[in-house]
Formats: C-alpha cells, sequence, structure tokens
DNA sequence: ACTAGATATATCGATTTGATATAATTTGTT
DNA sequence: AACAAATTATATCAAATCGATATATCTAGT
C-alpha cells in the first residue's frame, strides 16, 4: 500500500492538513502500524489532487500563513474502496534491536542488558500509550487495530521480562543496576 | 541501519553470496526482523567491497558461471561493532491489513471475515515456521529473536481468534463459512 | 520582551523497493 | 533421454520512500 491510500483513507475520516495526517501516521493512533513522512505526503497529496481524488481549499485569511485543507472527493472515496477490495499484502515487522540481539555472545553483558532494559522501558510507554488511546476509542474504527498493538505488545514486553529475569539470574550483574521493572 | 550493516552482521556469521544473503533476509530465519532486496543488496556489497570492509573470491571453476563469495575482513568486523555500539533505532511495523480494518464498518461483513479467516492462516503459518526454526536453535545467537517472534504471533493468534469468535456471535452469517480453527 | 516549541508547507539527495533481465544448473516428469 | 520447471546467482533501473533540512508563523511559557 503507498503513500497515496494511506493518504485518501485518512482523508476518508476527516479534511485536514498534511501536516495532520503525518502526525496520525507518526505519532497519532495510527503509528503503531503505518507510517509516512512529509517526503512523501505532500507529493501524494499533489498527485492525489492532480487526479482529483482530494481538493484542497486554501486558507490563507487576512495574510496568515497558507494552510491547506484537504478534503476527498467522491471519486476519491470510490477509489478507496476499488483499492480496499483487494486483498492486503503482508505485514512487515523491522527490529534494529533484533539484529543486535544477534550479537549478544560478542558483547559486554552490561552491554546486552542495557539494550534490554531499555527495550523493556520503550515497550512498556507504547503499551500505555495505545492503552489510554483505546480507553477513549471505544466502537472507533480504530478499536481493533489498537487492540492488536495493546496485544501485541503485551506479548513482547512479558517475553522481555521473563528473558530478563533468567537473564539476571544467569550473570551475576544485576545487583549494580537499576531496574524499575515491578 | 542500512542494507550495508546487515549485510556486514550476516557475513559475520558465515561467508556467503548475495543471493544466499537476500534469502535469509527475505525467507530465512532472520525474515521475521529484518528486509532487503537484491535492489539494495548487491550495490551494498559493492560498497563493503571498495570500503574494504569485505572480500569476495570470484569462484569462476572451469567455466561455470560467477558466484562471489563474500566474507568479512577484520575491518569490516571492527566496523561492525562500532555500529552495534550505537544505540538501536526504534522497531518498525506496517500492518496494510490493520489499515484495512479501520474500514470494517464501510466492508461486507462477509467480505472483513474473509481477510480475517486469511490473516489467522498467515499468522498460523507464520507462528509454526517460527516455532519450527526456534527448535532446531537452541542456544544459537538467533534463538532470542525467535522467541519474540513467536511470542509476538502468538499473541496475535489468540487475538484474532478471539475477535472472529465474538465477530460471529454478532453476525448470524457464520454457517455459510468453513473456517479451519481449532 | 524574549525564547522555545508547535504548526505548516516544501524540497532534495540518499536509500530502498519491486520488478525485471539474463543465464546456468538442478530437479522433476513423461 | 528429452524436456519443462524450479532454483541458483548476479545485476540493473525506475519509482517510491526516507530522513534531514529550510523557511516562516503562531503560541505558550518565563
Amino acid at each position: 500500500m503507498n503513500v497515496r491510500t494511506l493518504c485518501l483513507g485518512i482523508l476518508s475520516f476527516a479534511q485536514m492538513t498534511g501536516y495532520d495526517i503525518r502526525k496520525l501516521a507518526a505519532e497519532g493512533n495510527f503509528s503503531h502500524f503505518c507510517e509516512a513522512n512529509y517526503g512523501s505526503i505532500y507529493p501524494a497529496l499533489s498527485q492525489l489532487t492532480k487526479d482529483g481524488l482530494v481538493v484542497f481549499t486554501d486558507e490563507a485569511i487576512d495574510g496568515k500563513p497558507p494552510r491547506k485543507i484537504y478534503s476527498i472527493t467522491e471519486k476519491g472515496r470510490r477509489h478507496l474502496f476499488e483499492t480496499l477490495n483487494k486483498q492486503p499484502g503482508p505485514d512487515r515487522f523491522k527490529s534494529e534491536f533484533l539484529f543486535y540481539s544477534l550479537f549478544q555472545d560478542k558483547m559486554d553483558p552490561l552491554e546486552f542488558r542495557k539494550l534490554l532494559v531499555r527495550k523493556i522501558a520503550e515497550t512498556r510507554d507504547t503499551l500505555t500509550s495505545l492503552q489510554n488511546a483505546n480507553d477513549c476509542c471505544d466502537h472507533t474504527p480504530s478499536h481493533f487495530a489498537l487492540g492488536y498493538g495493546v496485544a501485541m505488545n503485551k506479548a513482547v514486553l512479558d517475553y522481555l521480562k521473563t528473558y530478563l529475569t533468567s537473564f539476571d539470574e544467569h550473570n551475576q550483574t544485576s545487583e549494580t543496576i537499576e531496574t524499575d521493572k515491578d
């Protein structure tokens, strides 16, 4: 799925600026399963406009800086649902952390432990924000996707915590480092 | 992390061809957390060779087709572990399936159910192959990463199966479609 | 009054994807 | 043995995307 479809889909929920789309895709409730940068969003919006799938109102009121609010057209909506009729491609997961973990035995144990602890904290943060988002989005289109993210991150957090425990049992270094594990 | 580092890391385990690297990254035990295509691997190997981080033996014995077996140099090994000393970037997860799920209520329930069922089958397949890989790789560098993948996919599979059940309770269409859920 | 951060659009080189071309070798089939 | 199909292997290229940066205004805090 390309960025054009991503923009079209997001705009099918509400009209907004390119900046808003990027926020949703990189920080908001959609960010745990999609991603896009300005460098692909703005060209995508230009193309969509050229193809008549979206339109924008150039809000340049009383000399304020230009602010293009995009909204989807009927043609755009039709196009979107045609695209959605094709079957989705496979999920993609990339983890630099897991790649690093391959070199665990060539690393200082303390160094690897730091990676683990940081990852645990990160996962906990992600999980919390997904759960909070989920709580205020019941019966919303994103409810299913948020629940999916919660389930995934919960499992990962459990796995990491269990691993850290067994790691510390095999390395007598645990006394020197503080963790905030509960 | 770029493809150059990916190649360097994989070559630190064993010498192999570009074709082999791609196989590991796209189909093998590493494929659930990294990915790369020929289009990025071959240029990466050229660059690494130019920088003296890898070397290759051009195996063109008795007129056989050329086969470049790459191996990492000492300089390459040092470079790799310098890179590994920087902290890893965040995990990335992209799911076209979850994006599609946002439009669930604008879809024919049967259509969405098909997506669910297909996703369940896919996840089950992934899980099985990760578990098999894990069984024969105990105490191997990839053991931790495989376990991570198993935990993640197990949680997703549970979530999807639970969701399908509750979905069928709310839609009286379940009799007409066969599933292979256990 | 000043500073820092958020809002907003836009561009650009570098990287990566995805598809394709080429060719020999291996495996399977009749 | 002959033929087809799949696998091994290298390589390239246009299109898509990333990641960083430039610019400028507005808002909030001190």
